[in-house]
DNA sequence: ATAATTTGACCAAG
DNA sequence: CTTGGTCAAATTAT
């Protein structure tokens, strides 16, 4: 029985990469005949679609990929739509609905929604943010996680959030979500949704494409989450739960870490701190010290990438970028490097991205 | 003062 | 007995 389910899933998986791929190259194809730019854009929202499709069966349970895609041709626009539009077709949600205001501490056993989601340069609150106002009221520490032994590492166990809609009261809004650091990905988020929303959401959704898109902005200008102060209290809880893990604090200068294989071993400057936690300022002003020279750098803008070696703290320019910064001096030394990727202007952080060895 | 988050307790499911 | 989901008091931030 299980054999046969777990068939139709990975099907179901198939097809569906078969025919994102076909869209690709119709996509391609088109971009190549200089094909009108409204045939190009169309085929690009398809092949988005299709991908975020995929990335939703795959992170569901084989009963649940056969429960929510009875209905093949419900293509997501996004991660709520697809609750909702599932809810239309009476899949998903009427379910949800006909025991949702049977509010108990029962444990959900009903159908639910999950997604993933890439940190971007927009830091983490951003990457979660989508669109809805939420409230936490809740999180427990998971266990059984893959990723327990880096957990332990940092001196602190993964939680999963609990949120609910602000709206729950005012608009009898009851939909709630589950986000907790991804066991597949350390850098990615499972969001898992419960319920549809009866409120009207507060921005644009942040699509899977977006989310991409912000990845390649990188080193581009952000103009955004200026007056979003809640976000950036949010990115600076994170960044402090990260000091936390890591053992930085104010008085220790040394930090030797690791996030799943990637390791860091570095004499941290003193001003480390100053790095972080300092979002929203009115200058963004941000300086390190450099471990070579002493010096102060002023490392303000966004975002900063820092070079974690054993030489020490250094940070990176776009134009100093990691393939020529990141050439150990000696090459005859065995370099684990990490890179801490800090939005110095909004209080935004991420650990990325690489184990770079180099071994000469 | 008010709003939001954290944390431990509670209850039910597995 | 362990774990998941929620509540609500306490704490923290605005």
């Amino acid at each position: 029985m299980e054999n046969s389910t777990g068939c139709k899933h990975r099907s179901l998986l198939l097809a569906e990469l078969a025919r994102a791929l076909q869209l690709a190259v119709q996509l391609a194809a088109h971009l190549d005949q200089h094909s009108p730019v409204e045939s190009s854009k169309s085929l690009a929202s398809k092949t988005r679609l299709s991908i975020e499709k995929l990335i939703h069966i795959a992170g569901l349970s084989t009963s649940e990929a056969q429960q929510q895609f009875a209905f093949p041709t419900t293509v997501p626009e996004d991660p709520l739509q697809s609750a909702n539009k599932n809810a239309s077709a009476g899949n998903f949600d009427s379910v949800f609905h006909s025991s949702c205001n049977n509010l108990s501490k029962k444990r959900k056993t009903l159908p639910k929604k999950k997604i993933q989601v890439k940190v971007g340069s927009g830091g983490v609150a951003a990457a979660l943010d989508d669109g809805y106002n939420w409230r936490k009221y809740g999180n427990k520490n998971i266990l059984g996680s893959k990723h327990s032994r880096s957990v332990l590492i940092f001196g602190f166990h993964l939680k999963r959030s609990y949120y609910r809609c602000r709206d729950r009261n005012t608009k009898c809004c009851f939909a709630t979500k589950q986000v907790q650091r991804s066991d597949e990905d350390p850098q990615a988020f499972d969001v898992i949704y419960h319920g549809t929303h009866t409120c009207c959401r507060r921005l644009p959704v942040p699509t899977t494409a977006s989310i991409s898109e912000q990845g390649r902005r990188r080193h581009q200008p952000i103009r955004r989450l200026h007056n979003d102060h809640r976000l950036q209290q949010q990115n600076k809880d994170l960044l402090m739960d990260f000091q936390t893990g890591v053992g930085l604090d104010a008085h220790e200068s040394n930090v030797a870490f690791q996030l799943g294989s990637v390791t860091a071993k570095a004499m941290m400057p003193e001003s480390i701190n100053g790095y972080s936690s300092q979002p929203s300022k009115p200058d963004n002003c941000c300086f390190g010290r450099s471990p070579s020279t002493s010096e102060l750098i002023d490392i303000s803008g966004s975002p900063t990438q820092l070079c974690f070696s054993e030489a020490g703290l250094e940070p990176l320019t776009s134009d100093s970028y990691v393939s020529d910064s990141l050439t150990p001096p000696n090459s005859a030394v065995d370099a684990d490097i990490t890179l801490l990727e800090l939005d110095t202007q909004f209080g935004d952080f991420s650990v990325l991205c690489s184990n770079l060895h180099y071994t000469m």
